[in-house]
DNA sequence: TATTGTTATACTCTATAACTATA
DNA sequence: TATAGTTATAGAGTATAACAATA
């Protein structure tokens, strides 16, 4: 079978029901289009440890955006013991800092070197090269659309984290009922 | 440090120069719908085993668009060898089966069971709604925009990736000519 | 006592290599 | 010889648990 003719030519069966194809599934396309920009991404930033989460680490920090590594890795979606080894490796290469907070000893502030700081100044061409080429099937404009529609519902996610964080504090102020989940272990990838 | 305070308060450093600030960047954002989406779409899908990517491989076979196993996850964007296990696993609690194709014995042409069929019924609405949770900060026409405009990334994405493929295969038909990638070994992986 | 960050360890997921069968 | 699919295994990535420092 040809891999050109491919899609097609697996409809041996009586014609299926209605419902979404494949090719209208939100989430097969988020998919297939946070895959191929991972590629591109992780292309263009070339030898930034960590790959495209290393690349976010480090905007946060120019931006002064990183606050401390629990803040950092829960608005990233990653574990904060992983933080430790991606902040590591960053470190080690000179990309960013750790700064103990003077306010709070506990946290540590994260901030970008001056060659980080510059490294990323170099990535932002190579970075938008890579967004604009995995979005070449769509009109300049559309590109501009989609990315304020993702950034909106993105924006709303993260608020709403952060709601859901802060009512599990008051929930726990208030008084220990019964917890709906104990501790719970044995959890699942989200590997798409 | 207050969580729900954390967004602004680590700008202890100079305003930072020009240049995308994380909530417009065009990565994070897709990086956090794409997990956001994908903890929705696990939630809702329940016990279909391998998760979304199981899901999806349903998807396929309801719709008939399961070609071979190496064409499906070369759509889905795994390693074949993982889609071996994934099958296998879907093929236990009999949602899809694998039939010989009579035209190359070698393919295995992957086919939802009566049972899958009425499974991925089901799971339409959970599905959908677990769309519309995520999208809920969108007005309604432009969560159908956003889609619509996914899918025509995803479409093309697909379709170029097609095209390499085919394109290798003609390069090799026309003769060895010192390949530029020898093997190659050690890849890294793409999380985000 | 609770929280931040670190370290060690166990586990899960993924991919490489080797193999079978078909072509 | 080349390809589809399978299996075994090694490797990468992740998360749990225990700990130290600070609040």
């Amino acid at each position: 079978m040809s891999p050109v003719t491919s899609q097609r030519s697996a409809r041996t069966d009586a014609p299926t029901a209605a419902g979404p194809r494949l090719e209208e599934d939100f989430g097969f396309a988020i998919g297939t289009v946070f895959r191929a920009y991972a590629k591109a991404l992780e292309a263009a930033i070339g030898d930034i440890p960590g790959g495209p989460r290393g690349y976010f680490v480090l905007s946060a920090a120019v931006q002064g955006q990183a606050g401390s590594q629990r803040s950092l890795a829960e608005l990233l979606g990653v574990d904060r013991t992983v933080m430790t080894y991606l902040l590591d490796d960053l470190e080690r290469v000179d990309l960013v800092e750790r700064r103990p907070d003077p306010a709070d000893r506990r946290n540590r502030h994260i901030v970008a070197t001056e060659h980080g700081q510059a490294r990323w100044e170099e990535l932002r061409g190579p970075v938008e090269q890579a967004e604009q080429r995995t979005l070449e099937a769509l009109p300049a404009e559309s590109r501009e659309a989609l990315r304020t529609m993702l950034c909106v519902v993105a924006g709303h996610l993260t608020q709403s984290e952060q709601m859901v964080h802060a009512c599990k504090v008051v929930e726990e102020l208030e008084g220990p009922q019964k917890r709906a989940s104990p501790p719970r272990r044995a959890r699942r990838r989200s590997a798409f």
